[in-house]
DNA sequence: ACTAACCTCC
DNA sequence: GGAGGTTAGT
């Protein structure tokens, strides 16, 4: 038996309006830490990391764990159904193969509930590895969706540049280049108005724009974003989500057009452009997470099990941190 | 050398949204006078003059006359980068091939920078004539704009007539006919709001409303529109850009029906629409222009010296009038 | 040609 | 705040 009862279930709507975008299908896996989800997109490029903590629920219930398949496009048709007040209940049986989204409104004059069937899916849980970053910025959200818009009617990637100095977003395109500098600011009327960057060591990397204005789409979460930034790791770019926990993109860099050319293959191509580099296929997560191991504290939190794959130690990693 | 800044880049924005439409490639002329362009749209049938002064600009240099071929597409897409706050420069080096447009944001915390290849544009710089007018009407622009719009859902052109008592837009088609007749309205709460007509003389002419709803694309650059008006003279369709200048569109009337029998050439078809009228082929702007000459005081305004074409005297009409 | 985002009007 | 239209991008 499965009830979760959410206050502020506009939250839940938004997350799902960044998330279905980006992955077809996923299994939403419920264990008493909290309502979690961790997906690739469609093209194995991603991926997203979800966590919503128990404490923010207002009534949180989870006898067993649980993993749900959902199609993600009709649950957020779904939520789409609740109103911005409404609060929201997420309500499953153990043995079940449906789940049912209860949306009450703030006067208890409407109550809805919409039933749906879960799926089965091949979970593709991945470590993620909790990583040390050469440089964190910090800064307004809509900045960041604003940036990564802009940038993407002139050129197909972006070079994101860390310096002291601040943060540097390139691109270049048919039509021209277009270089955005953010100066780190703290200095601002609103804490969420500021751009901090955290540099321990200068860092460049190339990614795709598409996915960064996917992202992006979680921009009405949170009013600031942080993306974490390592020579050849997966950026993160993440968005708290009020109360409750995060919602966390990866997106491996694409490999520098001098790095192709030091690969040993023969391309006879010239001006060849920087190719995707699918996060599992030619940098899987699992092969450069750090050695670190399951954590004192994990101990005595409750592993997933999920009901479709059985979870491993490493996969617990992405729910417990923080 | 040249950098032109400009602290309500808003304005630049607007301006591009409203000629991209019309024109693809043009040549922005700068001089001392200011900045300014002047192009056909691409069917040749309507023409575009752009002003903005260089009195208008925070920082105003330049060195020497230039003429940077820019295709306004991809310049609008640069500009749409641009927040509406920031400020705007254009820099270009004299011998370059390229432009850069810099935006600052009000607070200095970002500042982007966008290089633009130039292209090389055959001008067809028109003299333009500095006519009088049987009538001018001035008027709200969104309400202009909200007339094209509506009679352009009911036939394909507008003919507006001018009378004492006021400005009539009518058009007919398929479904029927519709007639609007604004009246001249001087005692508003707002000057924004009024509707001023001078009229010498009775006025009725004829246009194809494709043309005036694209004009209309220049509404948010001003809150009222000048539509000035003459037998067999294009009508001018005038926004002022606040402090600068101004941007002005000119199209060539269609022959009414009854001009059109009383041509000679036998034309079979029954029913025959007005025909659209170039300005260049059928009524050369040039064929209509009053016997102006250049006036005294343009002897010591420095004349556009096109890097691409070289401008003949009556091209300078277009920066030193008004 | 279709879809999605934006903007304006109700 | 919602709906519809328009426009831009795929």
């Amino acid at each position: 038996m499965l009830e979760l009862r959410l206050v502020q279930g506009s939250l839940l709507k938004k997350v799902l309006e960044s998330v279905k975008d980006l992955v077809n299908d996923a299994n939403f896996d419920c264990s008493a830490t909290g309502f979690s989800l961790q997906a690739m997109d469609s093209s194995h490029v991603a991926l997203v990391a979800l966590l919503l903590r128990s404490e923010g629920f207002e009534h949180y219930r989870c006898d067993r764990n649980l993993s749900m398949g959902m199609n993600l496009n009709n649950m957020a048709k779904m939520l789409k159904c609740a109103g911005n007040d409404d609060i929201v209940t997420i309500k499953a049986d153990d043995g079940g193969d449906t789940v049912t989204f209860m949306f009450e409104s703030p006067t208890q004059d409407k109550i809805a509930d919409f039933e749906m069937k879960l799926m089965d899916i091949d979970s593709e849980h991945l470590g993620i590895p909790e990583a040390e970053f050469q440089a964190i910025v910090r800064m307004p959200s809509a900045e960041f969706a604003r940036i990564c818009k802009d940038l993407s009617s002139i050129g197909d990637t972006v070079v994101i540049s860390v310096t002291k100095e601040g943060v540097k977003f390139s691109t270049r395109g048919d039509i021209g280049t277009a270089n955005i500098v953010c100066r780190q600011n703290t200095t601002v009327d609103k804490p969420e108005d500021a751009t901090v960057i955290e540099m321990q060591e200068p860092v460049s990397l190339t990614f795709a724009l598409r996915y960064m204005n996917s992202f992006t789409k979680a921009t009405p979460l949170s009013n600031q974003v942080t993306i974490s930034l390592s020579s050849e790791l997966p950026v993160v770019v993440e968005y708290k989500v009020a109360e409750m926990g995060y919602i966390r993109f990866y997106l491996a860099p694409k490999l520098e057009e001098d790095d192709i050319e030091n690969q040993a293959e023969a391309r006879p191509e010239v001006n060849k452009k920087p190719k995707e580099e699918p996060i599992v296929d030619a940098k899987p997560i699992s092969a450069i997470k750090p050695k670190l191991e399951v954590k004192a504290e994990d101990e005595n939190k409750p592993q997933i099990e999920s009901t479709t794959a059985v979870g491993s130690k490493e996969e617990i990693d992405l729910m417990d941190d923080e």
